[in-house]
DNA sequence: ACTGTTATGTAATCTGGCGTACATACCGCC
DNA sequence: GGCGGTATGTACGCCAGATTACATAACAGT
């Protein structure tokens, strides 16, 4: 368990106070978790709770001809599922790894028995629900009206501050099928972006090359999700 | 506070154990909405919650030209906002009143300590956040790929099942906000919609005539939303 | 009943992203 | 070093909904 992969790497688990919450963290077990697996499908029970350290989860409601949208990107500042502690059940969508990379697993009974006890676990884990809510929200609202450009770099942008590389590991399908939209439409604007010189890339990766010319691309729905999840959890 | 405006015609405050929450249902004052009534902005600070009749809230990101798009729509079926007892504070988001009418008004420190004590008042609370969290994720995804039609559609059924008269207030250009498109689609939808018998309306009123014609043309968001819903506050 | 305001109706043109159908290029594997 | 599967590139027609610009009609107030 080095400094690079610990599980303090993730921004909720660091949050927590040692002595309250040694119970919990001693009950965690690091996982490795590959690209494309499926954590969670409508059918099942959540046994599980993740908290990402270098990997990437999805959340994202499933359509007919694999086309779907994406509700949620979870990385190191989060953890999957806030359903588990909210009401400790179900919930009708899919949870896959969008970046393949390690994270710690906790039996979802364990991390209910530790949030029903109130105290900092639960205060920073409701914190996190707002925060994702919020993250929710905005998702939802540039979907709705910004360009497929803007929404191409929302998600660049989201992926890349949970992604503590920098060099994303993803296919344009992969992000067609994040954005809801034709993979098509995402080659188009991925030359765009590349002839611009904001990113790089070549078959399944992408470099970004000028973070703050995509910030500049991107709509405010970065700025509000960014600020949402600092003035909570920063 | 007669039958059918009591504060037991909320569900949220329907679920309530008499015993436990004595207090907190002792505090809620009545109080009136009136259409189009901002009940608060990003930049203030959360004083009251909410908790409607016979009136709607509707949640929504604020975009320059008056543009905009909705997140939640909350009736008696919910409260406003989960944010008084996820992090005591503030939301980038806009509250209006949908359709004028009652509700109950709570300080929202009462609620947050009585949220504190944990008991059957933080259960319900939690349980309701989760399905409101499916409500946003389900407008987010009908608002990407369905059609307007459809989505018009989703948003009358919420609407329905949150006003009890089934007689809609509002005008074509307060749907449009809703739904973050332009007037003149919302009237376009309107006319077909009447043509086909599953409406009818006047100048800003809406009836809803044929309401299991109505479930037909929306997309399957409506039922995941109900469904929700019923799973975890029926 | 008249008037002003606001809600609703209609129409012409434009455009981003869809559907479909391929062509090409990369990279791992044998 | 060639082969095959997968990722990426490109093109053409199509359509829902945006943009713009008005026309009409319902209600509220005097």
């Amino acid at each position: 368990m080095n400094m690079r992969t610990g599980p303090r790497q993730n921004h909720l688990l660091a949050l927590l106070p040692e002595g309250e919450c040694g119970h919990l963290l001693s009950a965690l077990e690091p996982i490795e978790l590959g690209g494309g697996e499926i954590l969670f499908e409508p059918s099942q029970k959540l046994r599980h709770a993740y908290f990402p350290v270098d990997s990437t989860i999805s959340l994202y409601y499933p359509v007919d001809h694999g086309m779907s949208a994406e509700i949620a990107l979870i990385g190191n500042d989060g953890m999957f599922s806030i359903a588990s502690f909210l009401d400790g059940g179900v919930l009708p969508y899919v949870a896959a790894v969008e970046t393949a990379g390690q994270a710690y697993r906790l039996d979802a009974r364990i991390l209910r028995e530790e949030f029903d006890r109130g105290g900092e676990l639960q205060h920073i884990l409701l914190l996190y629900a707002q925060a994702l809510f919020t993250q929710t929200a905005q998702i939802s609202i540039c979907g709705r009206g910004h360009s497929l450009r803007q929404q191409f770099c929302l998600h660049l942008l989201l992926l890349h501050d949970r992604s503590p590389s920098g060099r994303l590991v993803l296919t344009q399908q992969a992000v067609a099928h994040m954005l809801g939209v034709r993979r098509e439409s995402v080659t188009k604007i991925s030359g765009e972006l590349r002839r611009d010189g904001l990113i790089d890339y070549r078959r399944g990766h992408i470099a970004i090359l000028d973070r703050p010319g995509i910030e500049q691309e991107c709509c405010e729905c970065y700025g509000v999700v960014r600020q949402e999840f600092r003035r909570l959890l920063g």
